[in-house]
DNA sequence: GCCCAGGAGCCCG
DNA sequence: CGGGCTCATGGG
């Protein structure tokens, strides 16, 4: 039986119960996606699925490696479907460019082309430019030092790195506790009437930091959660009929269900309520 | 053809 | 400080 998120008034209350019906609805999720765990590299019939997830493995990143893919794929992914940002990554891998040494002696334009299919890619060429010559200044084991104010402070100052890319570089791939916030967390929150849907980055942020344990666990799977909700089910064109918040959600477009008897004719299948 | 996707920088009032 | 514009491919 879910807890439904409607019977808490407080915000703080909310907060804890939809990482509990969340987590209950869709398991632990197991970020950030590496490609060492895809099949799709291994198995080219898998175009298409990326399965480079690894559910109750908290010990991921293990090495400077695999913080290094993730660095990189949080700005592949940015505004940009996980499918798209991983063709691009795996195309990296396959030129054996997804290194540090290699990517340092690239030429943008070169880089620009081999992740083509993330979007943005004269973008995103130079923005990992940034971040490569940034790492050979500040190396991981550096980073790994600083108190996490210090390392946000750090990284926002890369061109090309913005508060939601800079938080999950600090959570996924150097496993420090920090919220990360994106479309998403506001869009899900906001329809389900706990925020807001314009406040501010920082603002949900800290909302988050107040309501939950500082846990690096916790933070990644409850981001992981909300994306894997909003992919889903609460998309912009939200599918309710299938959501678990269906029943408790104000921002719910509730669609009729299909009734075997005949409906009158100027009954439709689809009924959108919208409350202003 | 249109809309959308795990944002960020820049410019402008 | 907030809103609008630009960047761009690929899937539904």
């Amino acid at each position: 039986m879910l807890i439904q998120v409607k019977l808490d008034k407080t915000t703080e209350n909310s907060i804890l119960f939809l990482y509990k019906d969340l987590l209950k609805h869709f398991k632990t999720q197991g970020w950030w996606p590496l490609l060492r765990f895809s099949e799709e590299k291994v198995n080219p019939t898998n175009r298409g699925k990326y399965t480079g997830y690894h559910p109750n493995n908290y010990d991921i990143p293990e090495n400077q490696d695999d913080a290094f893919e993730i660095m990189v794929g949080a700005i592949l992914t940015q505004n940009t479907s996980w499918v798209n940002a991983e063709k691009a990554l795996n195309n990296l891998h396959n030129n054996q460019m997804l290194s540090l040494e290699k990517l340092e002696v690239i030429s943008a334009e070169t880089l620009a082309e081999l992740i083509r299919s993330s979007g943005y890619y004269n973008q995103k060429a130079k923005k990992i430019k940034n971040l490569v010559s940034f790492l050979n200044k500040n190396p991981i084991s550096l980073l790994n030092q600083l108190a996490i104010k210090d390392l946000r402070e750090k990284l926002l100052a890369i061109k090309g790195v913005g508060p939601e890319t800079a938080d999950s570089i600090i959570l996924y791939a150097l496993k420090q506790p920090i919220f990360v916030v994106d479309a998403y967390t506001k869009r899900l929150l906001g329809r389900l009437g706990v925020i807001k849907q314009t406040e501010s980055y920082d603002h949900v942020q800290t909302l988050f930091h107040q309501t939950l344990p500082q846990e690096t666990a916790l933070f990644n799977e409850y981001h992981a959660l909300i994306v894997q909700q909003c992919v889903h089910f609460c998309t912009a064109k939200p599918k309710c009929e299938k959501c678990l918040f269906r029943d408790s959600c104000p921002k719910k477009i509730l669609i009729k269900p299909k009734k075997k008897r005949v409906l009158k004719k100027s009954a439709k299948n689809e009924t959108i309520h919208k409350k202003k």
